[in-house]
DNA sequence: GGTGCTAGTAAGTGAGGACTTACTTCTGAA
DNA sequence: TTCAGAAGTAAGTCCTCACTTACTAGCACC
């Protein structure tokens, strides 16, 4: 018998351990089994719980959809009209996240070609939040004449792109890092050619 | 009893509709017994011509691995100095790699979230091919005097990005193509930001 | 110190998975 | 024409998985 812990602390130290496993090897991958090993708890205290493996996915999913996205730092600066701290902003927001918690992006990507309808929920809310609201701030640089005439949509995506497969080359393709090339460096490197690429 | 047909065609055939499947529902989501079914065999003889499952994803790996890319294009651009024609041929290629056969891109991911040593050797193949492929002519150009001095691997991939969350976004996550936005229009619209984002 | 409730588990169960076995049918070369 | 071997399968085997059942132990309140 186990120590004995409230039903949310319980429940918390599921979510932990599953999460681990579902971003290693993905929801089909993970056997229930295994997340009791690594919550340290029997399989039936996982069903106690959780009335499915479906259920504890969900859980967590919506877990991390609810983590408020914080695009703080790049309204003030789109407020300022400050071009390269907006870009900045979004792109070191991204790249903290993940590598803050690097099960997150993996877990993201598995739940997008799993097909869950939760992934979508999440990618609603918090990705194409962030593609519009970079798309609005060019949209209205646009208008203001500070930038040329783009998609405004379609440059959000790609300098977010940049930043994106950045991270997908080193945290799910494995390669390793440069011993040069800091996070802060690659930022300013991609905001830069995105603000001369702008440019009218 | 099927029509008889002979083996490595009858391989083609399971390769074809494991391809198919493994790409929608990844490796372990995927069963034999489906693999026979689309492939309009029994399960006994996908073990006839494939020792275990996993022999079966190796050959189809091996199969993409082993089709040419063709940077043909890129490559004549380049010792032309047509800066605007490398960068568009490398996005072109990717581009309609992917399009052709979208099976393929998730297949990719699939077989690097689980880590296959097999998406590794694709990746190295393939992948880092192209990121140096482009890295190198940047770096010449940067000798050049053409572009300013960035760090050329880093600006590739940064281009690369660009296509690949493209095709992330409406490969992978479904999200629907804008109408107005076709893959020429969105290939031009990378190129000029990088182009005009290099100049010294 | 009993009583009611909650946290927890050991030991299943039935379904479905990869892989086998023991067989049949076809085909091409001698 | 025969027959060795290749192509193919129906019907398993055994294992693992998600989930259950029927139970025990701890805690709070009286």
């Amino acid at each position: 018998m186990r120590e004995r812990v409230t039903a949310p602390e319980r429940r918390q130290l599921i979510i932990q351990a599953a999460l681990t496993l579902f971003s290693q090897k993905g929801f089909r991958g993970t056997t229930t089994r295994e997340i009791a090993l690594e919550a340290g708890v029997s399989e039936a205290t996982i069903f106690k719980h959780f009335a499915t493996k479906e259920t504890l996915y969900s859980a967590i999913i919506d877990a991390e959809a609810r983590a408020e996205e914080v695009l703080a730092a790049a309204s003030e600066a789109a407020t300022a009209r400050d071009d390269p701290g907006v870009l900045t902003a979004v792109a070191t927001t991204i790249l903290s996240r993940v590598e803050k918690d690097p099960a997150f992006m993996r877990l993201l990507l598995y739940s997008a070609l799993e097909g869950h309808a939760l992934s979508e929920m999440f990618f609603a809310t918090h990705v194409k939040r962030t593609h519009q609201f970079l798309a609005d701030y060019i949209a209205s640089r646009i208008q203001e004449g500070a930038f040329r005439a783009v998609d405004p949509l379609l440059a959000a995506r790609g300098f977010i792109g940049t930043v994106i497969h950045y991270l997908l080359i080193h945290e799910i393709f494995g390669v390793p890092r440069p011993a040069h090339a800091s996070s802060g460096g690659v930022t300013a490197l991609y905001v830069e050619i995105f603000l001369k690429g702008l440019r009218p």
